[in-house]
DNA sequence: TAGATTGTTAATCGATTAACAATC
DNA sequence: TAGATTGTTAATCGATTAACAATC
């Protein structure tokens, strides 16, 4: 029943999933919402409100089943067979993603590099060689890539999103600071490192006038 | 009265400070809350709202002075002192936040890099030369920083994070995938690359199912 | 059985939005 | 004045939490 999830809910999935996956590890068959609550700062109650979406059942007085609950949300979140993206910018941000170790390990590979820049162009990076914006559509058409990361400058970014919108891209995972205007059927999540700094900035300005909690 | 503003509204803040520099350079007196709401993706009585924890007045009929309000929000979010802030695990992506342009057009410099690889102690990133971990205490102590930004492993994070409070650090930007244990007056701001991935990977698919919209 | 933990309902909390009188 | 846009109240929406019977 996927039908109307929450997106707090949404947000919350892969880190009660990396605690499954570690509680398997650890060899443990069962798992608490107490338990799967404290890796994500939630109750207990919400753990278990979480999965009522996805009508994943527990067993009274004993928990989740590990296994059974980790693959099940593998499915549910799409890690099932491994998804791959484009990144538009290969400044330092994009070759920090790019290289970034977590991807892999959730199945999730950025396949293509593009950048514009005629010393970048042709240069690899993690045995990708980057090629020019240019060739993008073709690209992403042939492989039937659906996510695009863009880490270009503010100033491109828009330009890159209607390549990207053109050529299929269907969410886009947008670091440039620039609201990007696209099509209602493309989902773009915005990732503001400048604007999230300063709001962590501000909390230590007020700290001292109103002790902030930890947001969820 | 900057009491108990919500999170959402803390968040849009910055999104209302980017647009209304650009107003100003644009040469705008004044901004409508319309306009303001279009660069945040939100309603124009979502910014009135948002304004009114902050005791912003905007002129009926008109709209909001853009320099005072600039000035007020950048007060706000304590931007008006240049934020010094520490990284530890200089990797990748720590290198890539070291050299981000948009931190210092938020007057956000991090100003000292950390890290325990022996290669990379000593070695030069943006002018800045990377200490070992063990030094993190005087500097942090000495220069009275707040802010901390952990980009090492998920294996060392907890530890670099338990250096970070016992220096005095006050607000801690989390990049490891590993949640951390700090007393209560530290703020966490966890910021799980991989799991949002994995978030868009989800949209990707259901998009055919359920249409979804961008969240706020 | 006794103890633990679930699933779900209802209560609470908090944010968003609509609406409109007040104001420039 | 006429038109535009604010500030604020009340209604709505949606997420979190408490509580407890049901279940292993």
């Amino acid at each position: 029943m996927p039908h109307n999830i929450p997106t707090p809910t949404l947000n919350r999935l892969p880190i009660y999933y990396r605690r499954l996956l570690d509680a398997g590890e650890e060899g443990a068959a069962y798992v608490s919402s107490a338990e799967l609550g404290r890796s994500a700062g939630v109750p207990p109650a919400q753990v278990r409100k979480d999965f009522s979406y996805l009508s994943q059942k527990g067993r009274p007085g004993v928990g989740y089943e590990v296994p059974a609950l980790a693959s099940h949300l593998e499915e549910f979140l799409g890690l099932v067979n491994a998804k791959e993206a484009v990144l538009a910018g290969v400044g330092n941000l994009g070759r920090a993603l790019a290289l970034y170790p977590g991807f892999p390990a959730y199945g999730l590979h950025i396949v293509v590099l593009f950048d514009n820049d005629p010393d970048k162009v042709g240069q690899e990076v993690g045995g990708r060689t980057i090629i020019p914006v240019g060739q993008m559509g073709d690209t992403v058409r042939r492989r039937k890539i659906r996510i695009g990361i863009i880490t270009t400058p503010a100033a491109v970014a828009q330009e890159v999103a209607d390549a990207m919108v053109e050529a299929g891209i269907k969410a886009i995972w947008n670091f440039a600071p620039q609201s990007l205007e696209v099509p209602g059927d493309v989902y773009v999540k915005n990732e503001d490192l400048a604007a999230e700094l300063a709001v962590l900035s501000h909390h230590v300005n007020q700290m001292k006038i109103v002790p902030e909690e930890e947001p969820a």
